[in-house]
DNA sequence: GTCTCAGTAGAACAAGAGTTCGAAATTATC
DNA sequence: GATAATTTCGAACTCTTGTTCTACTGAGAC
């Protein structure tokens, strides 16, 4: 990996400035005015280098077709917000519709938490039932549609006798489910198989502070 | 506002499906390839309608110069992950070089999450003796530079004479400050004033679960 | 019917834009 | 200084791509 010279550099950079205003990348006469280099070819010869460095991906023959691959943009990913979560009630579990119809609200949710899974969605925590899984009145829960679980994996249970959701990490023993609270200070409760209902996994929690 | 025809419905959503894998916007001819449409005014007559209608912004004269417009705001913010926080250490606090070198990670934020502020920094968890603040070993804490802070905001507090850091919400009282837990059911600690010192203002927390 | 009106077709045009090539200029290497 | 490698230049070429224009369809209104 050699250095960059200035001007390959600065092509860089004037990529990335021209990103932030336009919604598509600039064409190589873009650079040429944008850099103030006087012929396309210079423009074309250091994109290759750029490209031979890895620094962007080129798409031949396209109008436009230079992506940057460093850093410049990380995806996100739009997750839906299809209901609350409370202590007394199910869970909303997502509908076939949900992936399909715009969602009534929308959380943004960086790559890396989703972890490229399917089917994840968003509920947001009503009241502090959830204290013992660390999860607070108003956090945003990430959760993944799933019916079932693996051991050590944290799930909304219903809880159907009780009448109750709760999330905990479940395990199974011998005839029975392990429920196991987030926080370590706290005993685990045992259930009846029957009893409990998967309603889906707990991939992640979002808690912003309110300023107040 | 009138209803789209079921055609601008489908460049709609074909420009969203091509944008998924390219990082540059369709041509006219990619959406009249991608529909099904079979003569490139049929495209530009319905982009003038999602123009009109306001879902899309196009530069005229400019090569896949289409901007969509709902989709525009899913914006990220980069936040420098610059240590841990433990119970028995001061948070490491930002630098002028954390703002202006290259961090060593970073952590991909929805601009929703931090809100416009200034000189945010997000730290990671070590331990779990934050349990009481309803956070957890592997937590992300987002933390806004400050060296003092408002009545209710939680912050990360030094406490000196006991060596030990702590999060808390902070409330003035005469002659003596009250940190709050988060969890609702344990209970405050006070401190002498002189004993306090803030590190860091708490705006949010991003927790991942492991698939174990 | 015929008159509109929204939508479709197809072709053609002109500017946009990626690529290529040989030669010149510059810089590095010995 | 001679030689080689790198970089720049200018122009030409060709395909891409936005735009425009006219003709056409099909449905509804009068």
């Amino acid at each position: 990996m050699k250095m960059l010279s200035s001007k390959q550099q600065q092509i860089l950079s004037f990529m990335r400035r021209f990103r932030e205003g336009k919604d598509y990348p600039p064409t190589v006469r873009d650079i040429l005015r944008g850099c103030g280099i006087s012929s396309t070819s210079v423009v074309d010869y250091n994109l290759k280098i750029l490209e031979r460095e890895g620094y962007i991906r080129r798409d031949r023959e396209v109008s436009r077709g230079i992506e940057m691959l460093d850093k410049t943009q990380r995806r996100m990913v739009r997750v839906p917000l299809i209901g609350y979560i409370a202590a007394g009630e199910p869970v909303p579990v997502p509908t076939s519709d949900t992936w399909e119809a715009e969602p009534l609200d929308t959380v943004d949710v960086s790559s890396e938490l989703v972890r490229g899974k399917e089917k994840v969605y968003a509920l947001k925590v009503k009241g502090t039932s959830m204290i013992d899984a660390l999860i607070n009145d108003g956090d945003i829960v990430l959760m993944q549609q799933a019916n079932t679980a693996e051991n050590g994996e944290m799930v909304a249970a219903w809880l159907k006798k009780d009448g109750e959701t709760t999330l905990k990490k479940l395990y199974r023993e011998r005839n029975r489910i392990r429920l196991q609270p987030a926080n370590v200070q706290m005993k685990p409760i045992y259930a009846d198989p029957k009893n409990v209902e998967v309603q889906g996994k707990v991939i992640g929690v979002i808690r912003q502070l309110s300023t107040s």
